[in-house]
DNA sequence: TCTATATTTCGATAATTCTAGAAATATAGT
DNA sequence: ACTATATTTCTAGAATTATCGAAATATAGA
């Protein structure tokens, strides 16, 4: 992961709704949640809530699937493993340098 | 560490200049860095730097020493542990739920 | 096709953030 | 006190983000 993606990814989590918005997902488990379900938990208008998911699908920390009328939005693990496997690689510990950051899979 | 917390801790490092600046204390190790030789490093205008260190030492993942007329930058590994521990704890896994959040020291 | 539900897009405003030049402040040497 | 170096604060403009109501779109059932 290059630190410019790195940063993109944490600017998405860095807000406390987008926060809790992927929390939630991530409490849900496989299953998902639907949007709807997303609103009533977090009680913010659903256009503001569209907004906050929308960035968090662009970079791809969450992904949505259609399921009729409903959209069921589920939590990448995957990427978030490879954004926190950057962080301890590059951001945690003095032997921090320029290596390949990839997941350890 | 409380949901608020984290998310204003990822915001910090949401920047593609302030995780740079970050990643260049976690390199320089134990040492730190001036501000002056991160001016150097990273080619911006100083106010612009000193707005971005702000940030960082606001949330407590930088730290500062002055010596003499320098100032000396260091990144506050705690703070990150404690970071990473929260985001792997409360978002990384489907058994993620309400539970403390605290570094495994 | 008409209706209902679910969600997004549009449009507009308020608030925040980023950037950087200029001036101010801090520290120390002469 | 004067000078030099290092860094911050002030100020301001441009850009981005957050918020939400209203309208538009998607899907499916009657």
């Amino acid at each position: 992961m290059k630190i410019d993606d790195a940063a993109a990814h944490l600017e998405a989590l860095g807000n406390p709704t987008r926060l809790k918005i992927y929390r939630a997902l991530i409490r849900a488990g496989g299953a998902g949640l639907a949007v709807g379900r997303l609103q009533e938990k977090l009680k913010i208008a659903p256009s503001t809530l569209s907004h906050h998911i929308k960035a968090l699908v662009v970079v791809g920390l969450v992904t949505q699937v259609r399921d009729a009328t409903t959209l069921i939005c589920h939590a990448n693990y995957e990427v978030m493993r490879e954004l926190v496997g950057f962080l301890v690689a590059e951001c945690c510990t003095e032997s921090a340098e320029t290596k390949d950051t990839k997941t350890a899979a």
